[in-house]
DNA sequence: TAGTTATTTAGATAAATGTCTAAATAAAAA
DNA sequence: TTTTTATTTAGACATTTATCTAAATAACTA
């Protein structure tokens, strides 16, 4: 849960997820989409594999990587037992 | 929903939540709880006062801390749409 | 094989964060 | 009014974090 915490607390990461959401992209094209280099991209896609977010495949020459949302289900829950 | 994310990413922060859940407490007694210092503990009230997560009251020279668990629904919604 | 492209690793740095102690503030009690 | 109790504010410090550039690794292409 704190991985998952901590790689939801960030808004470039956050934003990765969004673009993850619609569609699966290698590393180079994620970064494309920040005013961030690439190693920052690089080490914001490792968080969020740590936290089991997002998943990645070797094609080739590129890496390419998705979102995993089965990881949400345990945020889900927490947050609905807060709520009762 | 920067404050919020913010917000959660602590151990600590989750706890208190958790004890505000059950009932509703004063500083000191949330105090109690921790091997933390009770300014630490202040601190930590405040970053989640400021992400809407709690609200306190002055009951004389108690201030009393209670759960808002309406802020959640926005969270709620993130994860839901993620989940498409 | 040599060169190019894609990505990650390493190392540095500035800013943010969690913690502490000491001091300030506010309210109650003596 | 003085003292005690509850809480917060201020300031310091060590750790973590987000970022960068340069270098390393891996795979394709000529």
């Amino acid at each position: 849960m704190n991985a998952l915490f901590k790689a939801l607390n960030d808004e470039t990461r956050r934003q990765i997820i969004e673009l993850l959401k619609k569609k699966d992209m290698n590393a180079g094209e994620i970064a494309e989409q920040f005013n961030i280099s690439k190693p920052s991209i690089s080490h914001h896609l490792e968080i969020l594999k740590r936290a089991d977010l997002i998943t990645s495949e070797k094609k080739g020459q590129f890496v390419e990587y998705s979102l995993n949302t089965s990881i949400l289900e345990d945020l889900l829950n927490w947050i609905l037992t807060l709520k009762k």
